[in-house]
DNA sequence: GATACTGTATTATCAAACTAATACACTGGA
DNA sequence: TCCAGTGTATTAGTTTGATAATACAGTATC
């Protein structure tokens, strides 16, 4: 796994969104066991603590569920998967939408944007 | 002008981007002289030098110039303004692809999530 | 039972960032 | 000259984040 952490915004959010992406996208499969806190945090270079907090506020979404002290697992569940993915994408949208609109950006020709540059760097 | 701040994010940086998208709309044209540091903190209720810092970040962009104790005014060069609208834009277009990728999300297939979202809200 | 591995909790320390209070220097105009 | 209004500088205080060292409790395995 690659941990690239730029600075500006905290190492533990930045580590939510990491393994959030994990699993959105099947690197971490459901049902799965994600390495310990120690490992991860060995591997991201990161302390233990950091890790752990990380971890711990991402189990608030359910998509990890701790086995007392088993290890941590990724949902078995794949609606709630599922709904973690689109709760995400629902947002990411709104967030672009908005922000192009304070420029003055309507989502139609926000999506052209996307597209151009899409292709451009394609 | 509406100040509306979230935590999470330093209140300057959001000043910032307040003030960059009301030069980038025209909401402050092109150079007219802007409220003075105390006025602006007054009116975001916020403490002079915060609004201070926000502003002399915002001129390394080159949208807004001092003039010794005359007060602070938007550049005259519209292309400037152009030239950071632009940058701007660029930069939150790629902001979108970049973390719809990390959904596994297209940049086409983006562009229609943006025109959907965008026709269900309106 | 002993060991090694889980997650968790507590406390302390350090550094950086943000905010705030105050004082300073300059200019324009009454 | 004096006053009001600029931007600026300095300093301090508060908060937040990251790290660190330790300790605790439970389970699997040998």
């Amino acid at each position: 796994m690659v941990w690239k952490f730029s600075d500006g915004r905290p190492v533990y959010v930045q580590i939510m969104e990491h393994i959030q992406t994990a699993v959105l996208t099947g690197i971490f499969p459901p049902g799965s066991k994600i390495p310990s806190v120690r490992e991860l945090a060995a591997d991201a270079k990161v302390n233990p603590n950091t890790m752990q907090h990380a971890l711990q506020e991402l189990e608030q979404s359910m998509l990890l569920i701790t086995q007392g002290t088993l290890g941590r697992f990724v949902t078995q569940d794949s609606a709630v998967i599922d709904a973690a993915r689109n709760k995400l994408l629902h947002n990411l949208t709104q967030e672009c939408i908005k922000k192009y609109a304070a420029l003055g950006i309507s989502p139609e020709q926000a999506a052209n944007l996307l597209l151009e540059c899409g292709k451009r760097e394609a």
